[in-house]
DNA sequence: GACAACCTACCTACTGATAGGTAAGTTATA
DNA sequence: TATAACTTACCTATCAGTAGGTAGGTTGTC
């Protein structure tokens, strides 16, 4: 793994955790064992690696989730692939989603980092809208607002409360 | 207003727009008008502060609330009076449910502001509760972490798109 | 020799927090 | 009623620590 990519990998585990103000160059820099001023290199400004992190977050994460009509094709369920996303970002890495924590304190981010965000729910909402077009809903665009905020919600109620176990009766409900 | 409650007055926005970070013991003094050191008179930390910043915010939404029982004696839906509140929050403030944010970086918070949050939504998910009973849900206990689910996800789409038209349709779900 | 990937050595601005002081008001005691 | 003791609500000055960022030098590889 480069020093570039270990700065994501560290950037993107403080993010979670606490939010955009939530990691400096310093940290980030011993973290990897180079020195912080390095970090200058790779990512100019704070702004730049906060933005590289969201848009490379959003190409992981889509990239995860596949093509939903291939997975409607192969006799699967779409809306629970998304939700076993979700699940695995809470339970395995124990963390609330990138984008959702930045979504949250979006207006006081550098524009850069917000417009990666926008991307992020744009594209999740693409992806859903098809997917609830492919069971037959009757308005996926809705759906895929409401699939989406539930989600994110629980997680933030599960991190919340410190179970994860909300988590999942949330989930249940979108049987 | 005292300076002490124009010191929380103008955390909460803060708060509410980039989380705990984003104010300083500084920015809160110059806006009320004294310094900074004065700002430990009313609160000794920055921790104590947060605290007991959540805790008037439960407080006062709580009361807005009001009885979900006499909610439903007098005709009304206990639901759509909860999401309305939330509704408010978003549209009246354009801001971002206090604890909503300060849940999502839950991990990263002083003790006594993660008690506070905890408070808050165990709160909530009680009144919840209580009204889709009272609505006559067979699962009351489910159907209460859904409801604060979609709604606070709600408002983190809306936020992050800078569009409120998410949140009123995500609500409209929920009749 | 050119470029990538670092480094040292800074800078300015700001953070929460502390020490010690002051003026005005309140309360208790003789 | 006078005075001492104490409280409230600030103040100035300063602290060590951390923030993001910059200029310019070094090292290793093609």
């Amino acid at each position: 793994m480069s020093k570039k990519e270990a700065l994501l990998k560290a950037a993107e585990s403080k993010v979670r955790i606490g939010g955009y103000g939530n990691f400096s160059f310093r940290e980030l820099a011993n973290e990897v064992g180079i020195k912080s001023a390095s970090v200058h290199y790779h990512f100019p400004t704070k702004a730049d690696l906060g933005a590289a992190l969201a848009h490379q977050y959003t190409n992981s994460f889509l990239a995860a989730l596949g093509d939903p009509v291939a997975i409607k094709a192969s006799g699967k369920n779409p809306i629970e692939v998304y939700s076993q996303l979700f699940r695995s970002a809470l339970i395995t890495d124990n963390k609330m989603c990138l984008c959702g924590l930045l979504g949250a304190e979006s207006d006081s981010l550098p524009e850069q980092v917000r417009t990666e965000v926008k991307r992020f729910f744009n594209q999740n909402l693409a992806w859903l809208c098809s997917a609830h077009a492919e069971n037959g809903d009757k308005n996926p665009a809705q759906s895929a607002i409401a699939t989406v905020s539930i989600l994110e919600g629980a997680m933030m109620i599960s991190k919340s409360l410190d179970d994860n176990s909300y988590f999942e009766q949330v989930t249940q409900t979108l049987k």
